[in-house]
DNA sequence: AGGGCAACCCGGACGC
DNA sequence: TGCGTCCGGGTTGCCC
């Protein structure tokens, strides 16, 4: 599912070519998909532009020139794509933003979601995110990780805690940092806990280098997304050898949460 | 605080 | 090929 760096991926892309341009047509396909009837959807966005894209977590925001916002997070299976109707995938697409002939494609939004929200409201729901990992200093990381008492897994993937991690980084992260994901935070040294927090940098900026691990295009012609899927370390390899030891990398299950990690490197 | 779990939803996987 | 069934997954919210 797009974590992080699938979504960073996709903000440099739109804030290359979808910026400024006005939004000259818009198509519902699912009104859950939306936070309001359709008739008001495509009245407030249709003719306005999109002035910037930005990230919070594993969501985007499109900033109209309205004041108001289009707060996307596509959650389990949902995906993008920015072309035109020729090329574009033949999946349902449950809302089309057109920009001429440009046009950008939301696809698979089973839970996903696209609202149009004032900055008020915009604001009340970021502010129940934790913080951005790429921009969070050792120091706080530090004071954050020892309070915490239960498994590393659980506390990774909380939005609350650290804000843009999912299943598959929360996975590379443990093994990078060498530790068990039902390994419990008040256990760590100082030494686990620092090592900790360099790993979630150095996955989630490795992932956002290799295009993330994503297999949908975003555009046509598109090499580099989901380049990150080769160098997936342990998420879904259970029974492949790991590539530092060659013992079989195993799944554990804690009450919904899965975890792959290698029962060697780990502990 | 943390662990457990159900609900949301439907594309895709699987079985026949 | 086609139809039916079931599952996965991020998030929220509620329980203990």
């Amino acid at each position: 599912m797009p974590e992080l760096p699938e979504m960073e991926t996709y903000r440099n892309l739109f804030s290359h070519n979808i910026i400024n341009k006005p939004i000259t047509d818009v198509e519902i396909n699912r009104e859950k998909s939306i936070n309001k009837p359709v008739k008001d959807f495509i009245s407030h966005v249709q003719g306005k532009t999109i002035s910037s894209v930005k990230r919070r977590a594993k969501h985007l925001i499109f900033e109209l020139n309205s004041g108001q916002n289009l707060l996307l997070h596509l959650m389990l299976g949902g995906s993008m794509f920015l072309g035109e109707d020729r090329n574009s995938p033949d999946r349902t697409k449950q809302v089309i933003l057109s920009f001429g002939d440009l046009k950008l494609y939301f696809i698979g939004l089973r839970l996903g979601y696209l609202h149009l929200l004032t900055n008020e409201e915009l604001e009340e729901k970021m502010t129940k995110l934790g913080p951005e990992p790429l921009s969070l200093s050792l120091e706080d990381f530090d004071k954050m990780i020892s309070k915490k008492t239960g498994g590393l897994k659980p506390i990774l993937v909380d939005q609350k805690f650290i804000a843009g991690i999912g299943n598959c980084y929360s996975d590379e992260i443990g093994f990078e940092a060498k530790l068990h994901p039902l390994k419990k935070a008040k256990d760590l040294t100082g030494e686990q806990r620092r090592s900790l927090y360099r790993a979630i940098k150095t996955v989630l900026k490795g992932a956002i280098d290799t295009g993330g691990y994503m297999d949908h295009p975003m555009y046509e012609g598109d090499e580099k997304t989901g380049g990150y899927n080769d160098q997936r370390l342990v998420y879904e390899r259970e029974g492949k050898n790991c590539f530092r030891c060659g013992t079989k990398i195993e799944r554990v299950e804690s009450s919904t949460l899965k975890s792959f990690y290698c029962p060697s490197c780990q502990r």
